[in-house]
DNA sequence: GACGATATTCGCACTGAGTGCAAGTTTGCA
DNA sequence: TGCAAACTTGCACTCAGTGCGAATATCGTC
């Protein structure tokens, strides 16, 4: 890797931290850009060449996740189906064998909850994540899944967990990091269970 | 009614129509506050009393539909079960009944593809409207479905439609309204089927 | 029909995100 | 060493959105 890559690097991530730093201490609407460029030592123009919104700053690896998820749809082995690959493939993307600490990733859970602007790109980011893993499973599997069964089979799982995640995460609920994995376990069991019994096969009507 | 409101809903109306007119024709970043606000005859900072933002210009009859679909809910049968009442809402909340000559459905539909702003508010009001069906849904019937099942249920089904919604819009499909039609229904079916054969009752753990 | 309470309008000044440009600096590579 | 490409940064700019305060319109009442 050159030095300038190094540097780059070095510089994405003091900006990353800073802005963790900065959106704990004063919270996210009252940190500008420029104090955060600042703290990371460059200016302000500058920081536009790392980030190209204020989101972004929450959002720093997801790419590499995305990435994962497609690799464990392309590792699957001959005797997996469509929906255990599925499976195994969301539970990448979701994993929060996430940043250092998973200091960002709790920030990030409440940021969504609260401030539009990140929810609206978390949601965005959700979305593209999804029709990239469908494409991939629909590709995965020409036999068993047309383009647009893929896309409602990924939509179905992925709305399903993330439903009972808001209604989890929801200010009145007991908020207790244990019961609210047990939960999204059994809501994903709860998505997934009638799935398993039938097959995913299109049945009728032809693919456009 | 009293004078203020009808002219407030006229003024409202003239908002509307006039960004309507100048998104089509200029482009939505084109297009800015001050020159909707001019177009519509009323100075630029009133804009902001009857609209938050900008995008909200083209969601502006959101809530109707919303209190639409839970009516839906509150209406039910005494024979009907979670998955038919909670199928009728949906066809409420995205039937598009909408506005006069759905121009601004065309119009929505293609800046939500086009505009990352537009996209982020479309797919915020989405959750929202998810989650309060969901809760409508969840008290409609305590014995059948708990909070979180609930939401679970209501964001599947979501899910799959929209997700078969955008691969049926990507642009390299054929976008014949007729065919979207069918295969949005044949979507609905996919996520529907699985659900018919079981029950949705809780099964095993409990509601927290 | 006059009057005070309440809403609405709107100009002004301001903050903060994000862009385009152009000049200066650093790094990669031959 | 020296040139090309990439990076940094300041400056000026546009636009969304807010806070404030004065002027104006509407409402309900007497």
């Amino acid at each position: 890797m050159s030095l300038r890559e190094m540097k780059r690097q070095r510089t994405r991530q003091a900006l990353v931290e800073a802005a963790i730093e900065l959106f704990e201490r004063d919270g996210y609407e009252q940190t500008t850009i420029a104090d955060i460029a600042a703290a990371a030592e460059i200016g302000t123009r500058t920081f536009f060449g790392y980030f190209a919104t204020k989101e972004d700053l929450l959002f720093p690896e997801s790419d590499a996740r995305v990435a994962a998820s497609l690799a464990e749809i392309a590792a699957r082995g001959p005797g997996d189906g469509p929906v255990e690959v599925l499976l195994r493939a969301l539970h990448r993307v979701g994993d929060d064998s996430d940043d250092l600490t998973g200091r960002l990733a709790a920030l990030r859970l409440r940021l969504i909850q609260q401030v539009p602007a990140v929810r609206g790109k978390a949601l965005q980011m959700q979305v593209a994540a999804q029709a990239e893993i469908a494409r991939h499973l629909a590709a995965a599997f020409p036999d068993e899944l047309d383009h647009v069964t893929s896309a409602a089979l990924v939509g179905a799982f992925v709305g399903a967990v993330t439903g009972a995640l808001a209604a989890l995460l929801e200010p009145s609920m007991p908020q207790d990091p244990a019961v609210v994995q047990r939960e999204v376990q059994r809501a994903t069991e709860v998505a997934l269970r009638p799935w398993l019994a039938h097959d995913v096969r299109r049945q009728g009507s032809r693919t456009p």
